[in-house]
DNA sequence: CAAATTTCAGTAAAACTGACATTT
DNA sequence: CAAATGTCAGTTTTACTGAAATTT
C-alpha cells in the first residue's frame, strides 16, 4: 500500500530506448519464425549476406563485415559449410587463415533468405509511408554512426 | 572467385529493421554494462518499473505489464524478494494468486535503476535534436501500435 | 616477442515452451 | 470441466569471454 501507486508514472514505456527494444523485439520475433520455418537463422543470413556484399573473406574480416564475434563465425561456418552453401578452405598467401566463399547453392539461399526478410520488413513498417521509414532510417542511422565514433 | 563480390550489394544493412537491430543492441549493450555494474538487470528494472507504475499486483498482471513471461516473472520476483526490494505474500481473495509489492528498499533501487537508464539514453540519441528524438519515439510507436493491433 | 587468426569450451541474458498442481 | 495462476525444468538464439595452438 503507501505511496506505491503514484510515485512513478511510466518509467519504462516512455523511454525511446525502451520503444526501440520492443520494435527490435517484435522484428525479431517475426523474422526469427519467418526464417526458422525454412531452416536458418539470423547468422546465417548475416554470414551469407556479408559474402555476397564483400566476396570471399577470412574469417576474422567476414566477423567485422557481419558484426559477429570470431568464435560465432566459426560455428556458423561450419554449419553453412556442411549444408553447401559456402566453401572452406585454406588460404595459401597467409595459413593462419581460411578464405571462406559463397557457392551457387548458398547465394539461391541468400535470395530466399533476403525475400523473406524483406517480405517481414514491409509488413512491420506496414503503418509507415515511404518518407516515413527514410526519415526513421536517416534518424537510426545517425544514433548508429555517432555510437560508432565512440 | 565468379559473380560472389557483385551479385549483392548490401543486402543487409540497408533494412531498416536491420538498423534498428543494432541501435537496440548497441543501447541494450551500454545498460546492461551499467546496471550490470550495480549488480541488476533488465528484468529487475521492468518487475520495479510496472509494480511502481501499476501498484501491487499478481505474478500473472505483471507480467502482462512489463511484457514478460509468467515463468520468468516467478525468477526474478524471488530475486527481487531475496534482496529486499519486493514482497510477495498469498492473495486472501483469490489463493491461486501472490500479490507482489515494492517495498521502499525497491523504489529506492528504482530510482537508482531509472536514473542510470535516463543518463544511458541521452548518450545514446545525443546525435538527435528534441524534436528528432520525439519524431523518432512517434514513429516507433505507431509501428508498435501496428503490431500489436495483428 | 607481439599480433592476428582459428578453434574450442563455457557463460549470461532474454525469451520462450511444456508440463504439473492448485484454485477459481 | 474450463480457465487462470504459480512453479519448475529445459531449450534456443544471440552475444560474449578466455584460453590454446598456429602463423605472420
Amino acid at each position: 500500500m503507501s505511496s506505491a501507486e503514484s510515485i512513478a508514472p511510466a518509467l519504462l514505456t516512455t523511454k525511446p530506448t525502451w520503444l526501440i527494444s520492443q520494435v527490435s523485439l517484435h522484428a525479431h520475433g517475426v523474422i526469427a519464425a519467418r526464417i526458422g520455418r525454412v531452416g536458418a537463422r539470423g547468422y546465417h543470413f548475416r554470414v551469407l549476406a556479408a559474402l555476397a556484399e564483400f566476396g570471399p573473406a577470412s574469417q576474422a574480416s567476414l566477423g567485422r563485415h557481419a558484426e559477429m564475434d570470431r568464435s560465432d563465425i566459426t560455428a556458423t561456418v561450419g554449419e553453412l559449410a556442411a549444408a553447401g552453401l559456402v566453401r572452406r578452405g585454406p588460404d595459401a598467401d597467409d595459413r593462419r587463415r581460411n578464405v571462406i566463399a559463397i557457392t551457387d547453392a548458398g547465394l539461391t539461399r541468400l535470395r530466399e533468405l533476403d525475400g523473406i526478410l524483406t517480405a517481414v520488413q514491409d509488413e512491420v513498417l506496414a503503418a509507415l509511408s515511404a518518407d516515413e521509414r527514410s526519415t526513421l532510417t536517416s534518424l537510426l542511422q545517425r544514433v548508429l554512426d555517432s555510437a560508432r565514433e565512440n
